[in-house]
DNA sequence: CAAAAATTTTAATCTAGATTAAAATAATGC
DNA sequence: GCATTATTTTAATCTAGATTAAAATTTTTG
């Protein structure tokens, strides 16, 4: 055990790990990713799994908060920076798909919230809640300043959200498919909120 | 075994079956449901279902098929009844969210193509393949006939359907929600292909 | 380099859930 | 009502994959 750069090394395995196993559960859902699966990602065994989490059940919960992390942080990045409503909108819908489709690796979809901890699943359900909310109050604000026009902001976010929580079931990694989700997603999901 | 009103008896049986285990596959995912959870929305034993199937990947097959040919059938009827591309997607869009919160029970969202044979996902990927082509022309003629402005009908048809597709994960049969939805979905999701 | 701590593997165990076969029940045709 | 066919259940199998414990290996520290 150690201060801080082995206390790095251990987290920095178990980043790797998220990321191996979000890329599985991204593409054949938590029941049907073995943590085989995941380990032969990373050059390991199954056992040794255990040796960073508790159990499959604790990695997808893991994998969940590390993604809402990224979610509100690209939220916060967007809401600073962006002036209107319709910026922030537009900026947080970029941020978001660049951790999806980035080269840190895929982010986990929380699409199997059910499979969780009863505790588990009320703090992700939680945390999920907040980020939609979050979204509808910069929609909001982007209709109380003009720069949106007058909607059903629940309705919108989950159609935006939804186009943005799918990528993952096309999208593999291509770099040059990457950029053009980038370029083109912001515009599209967006482009429907202006005013006349 | 016989000619019509006890084929009609089967395929009813088997048709239920196919709405239970769509609803249980969008809930769950693939591995993440049993056949025991599918049976007893039935009030029915597990082995039961294997009279009307091979096995769970052939429960999943069919959902998948029935749920493109809804799609296909969504898709038909928009196009001969919309004039202009715009007006087609719409039509599109409405009919099929239609399908998904409908009362005739949920469609499978077909999110797990990876879990199918080998031949089977074949069929089901060219089959998905066409339907996104379809919704590309669609766009396309839209393009053409002014209705539409130009964009990359690749992606914007990834959006639109990502953003259909993902419903299930968050609606949950609320017959309100189901209105609200098929109200607001079509003009949120066509609102910015209209040119300028 | 040797001891201690960290990491991984090997080898079992344990269980849920798919699948099957045989038996039981229900429905239908005559 | 009897014989046949259709449907469902009961009772076993069988297997993949999660989990664990102990042993082996690697890394770190002094």
């Amino acid at each position: 055990m150690a201060r801080n750069p082995e206390e790095t090394r251990f987290q920095l395995q178990r980043d790797r790990m998220l990321t191996a196993a979000a890329r599985c559960f991204n593409q054949k859902g938590y029941s049907g990713t073995s943590l085989k699966d995941v380990a032969n990602l990373l050059g390991l065994t199954d056992a040794a799994l255990y040796y960073y989490v508790r159990n499959k059940e604790e990695l997808v919960y893991l994998c969940y908060v590390r993604a809402a992390d990224a979610g509100r942080d690209a939220m916060q990045r967007a809401v600073d920076q962006g002036v209107t409503g319709f910026e922030q909108i537009r900026l947080y819908i970029r941020n978001h798909i660049e951790c999806i489709v980035g080269e840190n690796g895929p982010l986990a979809i929380m699409s199997e919230i059910p499979s969780l901890t009863p505790s588990h699943r009320d703090e992700v359900l939680e945390i999920s809640r907040k980020h939609s909310k979050g979204f509808e109050a910069i929609l909001e604000r982007g209709i109380a300043d003009g720069s949106i026009a007058p909607c059903d902001v629940r309705m919108t976010g989950n159609a935006i959200m939804g186009a943005i929580n799918w990528i993952p079931k096309w999208f593999h990694g291509d770099a040059a498919m990457a950029e053009r989700v980038l370029d083109e997603f912001p515009e599209i999901l967006s482009r429907g909120l202006r005013p006349d």
